[in-house]
DNA sequence: TTTTTAACCGAAAACGTTTTCGTGTTGAAA
DNA sequence: TTTCAACACGAAAACGTTTTCGGTTAAAAA
C-alpha cells in the first residue's frame, strides 16, 4: 500500500530528467515556470515526500539531537524536555529521547544506541548510580568521538564540557535564610546521600547559612535519605524522635512527605513549623497544605542546554578539520526563585 | 574534530575492497578469519559507525516510529512514553516525541514534520483542541498515505486505525457504583465539557450508574468544567451552593480541587464526604487526604500501542504493493483497577 | 599433469537525493 | 548570415551502505 513516490518517479511521468523534477520542487528559477509547476501540483497530489535518509546522506548530517534523562514521570525533567523541544523544534531539529532509569547500564546503552543512530549531540543528565559510580568513561568517549554533549542538572566536575545548572548551594543557602530571618534556629535537613550531585550541593548551602548565621549545626536534624521512593518512615522517625521549628528539603517528595509526618503528630503547618521545599512540580502546588519551594526554570534551562548544543553543532561545522577548535566550554547558571506558598508564612 | 569514519576509508587503509570491509564487520564467513579480526580490530579502534542514513537509504526503512502526545508534563503521557519505550527499544526502534500543547495547529505541524522525516508509524493521543474541532483530516490523510497510526486514550471513532483505550464508561460506573453501595444517594460529578472524549464517556458512565440504581439525576450536581487548569474557583462553588455526601471526578486535578474546597468548608475527607478521582497520578498519591482513584495502566497502554504498530509496519512489508491488505483494525481495552486510599472508607 | 572445487575477495549496481557542469535551443545583435 | 547570450533542461557524480555475481588462487582430485 505504501507507495514512497520518488524524484525518479516524477520524472518517468512526467518525462523529463530527475533533476529537473529537483530543481522544480526547490522552486529553481533555472526551470521554466510551467514545468515548475507541473512538476509541483504533481507531487503535492501524489504526496511527494523527500526521503531524509537520502538527504542525511548527502548534506552529511540529519539535525537530530539525543537527549537522555534518568527518568520522564517527573515534573522538572519533563519540563526540561519541553523547554529543549522549544528551541529545537525553530531551529529544525529533530530529538530522540532515551530514558536511563537512574541505571548506568541502561545510560551506556542508549548513549551507544543514539550514537548509532547519528545522533549529532547529547543533552543530558546523569543517573543516579553513574553519579555513584563516578565512571563517565562511556561519556568521555563520545566527547572524544567528536560528539558534544550539553549536561544539565545532575552534572559532573571530572567531564569537560557545556553545562548548564542552578546555583543549588545558593539556592538552598538562600531558602535557608530565609528561615532564619524568621527566627527559627532549629532547622531540620531533609537531603539525599552525597553521591547525588545535586542534593550535595543543597547540603552544603544549608550547612552554610548556619554557619554564617552562627547557628550551631545539630547532626541530629539533618537526615540523609537513600531511598527516595521510600522516604516516609525514616521522616516519621525523624518527627518522633527531634524537634525542630522548620525543614529544608532537597525536593519535593521529602517535603510533602514532612507535611505528612507533621499532620500524624498535630503539628500545623505553617503555625508550628514551616517547611520549604525544592523544586516547583505537581506535588509542591497541589499538596495540602501547598509547599513553598524553590522554583528552578526547567523550560529556560532545557532552552538554554538547546542552544548550546545547536550553537557548538553549527560553529563546528564551519571549521576545517585539522583546524584545532579551542575547547572553550561554558557553564551556564540559570536563576532560581523562591515560590512563596501555605508551608511557610 | 569529527572525522566520520567510513568504510571506503577503512578499505583504503587496510588495502582491501569495500565489500571486504562490509563483510567483515557482518562477521561473514565468506571472509577469512584474520582479515576478518583486522577490520575489525581496525574498525573499534577508529570508532567505525555505520551511517544511518545509508542503511537507511538501502534498507528503505529507517525504523523510527513518531509519538504525538498533548502534553509530557502529565503523569499518565509519561508512563505511556515509558510503556512505549520498553518495547521500541527491545525491537531496535527509535521513537521521535512531539508534543501538541493541546492545540490543533500544532498538531497538525507536527505530524507534517515528522511524515516529513520518514516516519514510519505514528502513536498518538488527540489535542483537545482536535477533538472539539472534530478534524480529523490530517490523521486521515497520514493514514491514507499508507502509514499506520495507532491512537490510545484521546481518540475518536471518525477514522479507522488501531487504537487501545480503556473503557471510561465502565470504569466511571464502576467507581460510582461503589460510592453507591456505600449508602451514598447524593452523588456530585467534577467532569469536563462535552467535547473531550475520555470526559463524555466518563460522564456517561456514572449517569448509567446512578440510572442503574434508580437514583434521580441532580443536574445541580453536575459540573461540567471548560479550564480543567482554573478549576478551583468552580468547584469551590458548587460547595457553597449544593451540598453532597460524595465526590466523582474525571482526573486527578478536579478530585484534588475538591478536597481544597472541602478543607475550606471545614468538611472532612472521607469522614464527611467521599471523593473518587480519576488517573492514579502524583497528585493523587501525594495529596491529603491521598485520593482514591481509578488506576488506568499507562505502562501496559503503551506497550500495546507499540506492539500494534510495530506489527502492522512488520507484516505490511511482507505484502506486495498489488496485494490488497484486508484493513482489519483493533480496538485493545485495557483493565482499570480501583486504589483505594484515603478519601474514601 | 590437468581438472575440479572450495575459499577468498572485489567490482559494480542500487537506494534517493543534490549539485555541478554541460549541451542544445532560442532570439537578438552584429 | 553569423555570433552570442540567455534560457531550459539533462547527465552524471557523489553521499555510505549492502549485496549479487564473478573472478582468482591454491589445494584436492583425477
Amino acid at each position: 500500500m505504501r507507495k514512497k513516490v520518488t524524484l525518479k518517479q516524477i520524472a518517468k511521468e512526467l518525462d523529463v530528467s530527475i533533476s529537473t523534477v529537483s530543481k522544480s520542487l526547490k522552486d529553481s528559477s533555472e526551470i521554466s515556470l510551467d514545468v515548475r509547476q507541473k512538476v509541483q501540483a504533481f507531487a503535492k497530489l501524489y504526496h511527494y515526500r523527500p526521503n531524509i535518509n537520502a538527504i542525511g546522506l548527502k548534506s552529511r548530517n540529519n539535525k537530530t539531537i539525543g537527549i537522555i534523562i534518568p527518568e520522564l514521570i517527573n515534573h522538572f525533567f519533563s519540563t526540561i524536555i519541553s523547554g529543549i523541544q522549544t528551541v529545537t523544534n525553530e531551529k529544525g531539529y529533530n530529538v530522540m529521547i532515551c530514558l536511563s532509569d537512574e541505571s548506568y547500564d541502561k545510560e551506556l546503552l542508549n548513549m551507544d544506541l543514539l550514537a548509532n543512530g547519528n545522533i549529532e549531540g547529547f543533552i543530558m543528565a546523569l543517573s543516579k548510580e553513574t553519579q555513584q559510580k563516578k565512571d563517565f568513561n562511556h561519556i568521555q568517549d563520545i566527547i572524544n568521538q567528536g560528539i558534544p554533549v550539553v549536561l544539565f542538572d545532575r552534572i559532573t566536575n571530572d567531564i569537560l564540557c557545556d553545562k548548564v545548572i542552578i546555583d543549588d548551594t545558593k539556592a538552598a543557602f538562600d531558602s535557608v535564610q530565609l528561615l532564619l530571618d524568621k527566627g527559627f534556629k532549629k532547622i531540620a535537613l531533609l537531603t539525599t546521600i552525597d553521591y547525588v550531585s545535586v542534593g550535595k550541593l543543597r547540603t552544603e548551602g544549608y550547612l552554610k547559612a548556619l554557619e554564617n548565621n552562627n547557628v550551631i549545626i545539630d547532626l541530629d536534624l539533618i537526615l540523609k535519605i537513600e531511598d527516595v521512593e521510600n522516604c516516609q518512615n525514616a521522616i516519621d522517625d525523624l518527627f518522633k524522635k527531634q524537634s525542630f521549628d522548620a525543614v529544608f528539603a532537597v525536593n519535593e517528595l521529602f517535603a510533602v512527605a514532612a507535611i505528612k509526618s507533621a499532620a500524624k503528630n498535630n503539628i500545623i503547618v505553617p503555625t508550628d513549623i514551616s517547611i520549604i521545599g525544592f523544586n516547583d512540580g505537581i506535588i509542591s502546588r497541589y499538596s495540602s497544605p501547598t509547599i513553598s519551594t524553590v522554583s528552578q526554570n526547567g523550560l529556560k534551562m532545557g532552552q538554554i542546554a538547546a542552544k548550546m548544543l545547536i550553537e557548538r553543532l553549527e560553529t563546528q561545522q564551519d571549521l576545517d578539520s585539522d583546524y584545532d577548535i579551542e575547547e572553550i566550554y561554558k557553564t551556564e547558571i540559570v536563576a532560581t526563585h523562591f515560590v512563596k506558598r501555605e508551608s511557610t508564612n
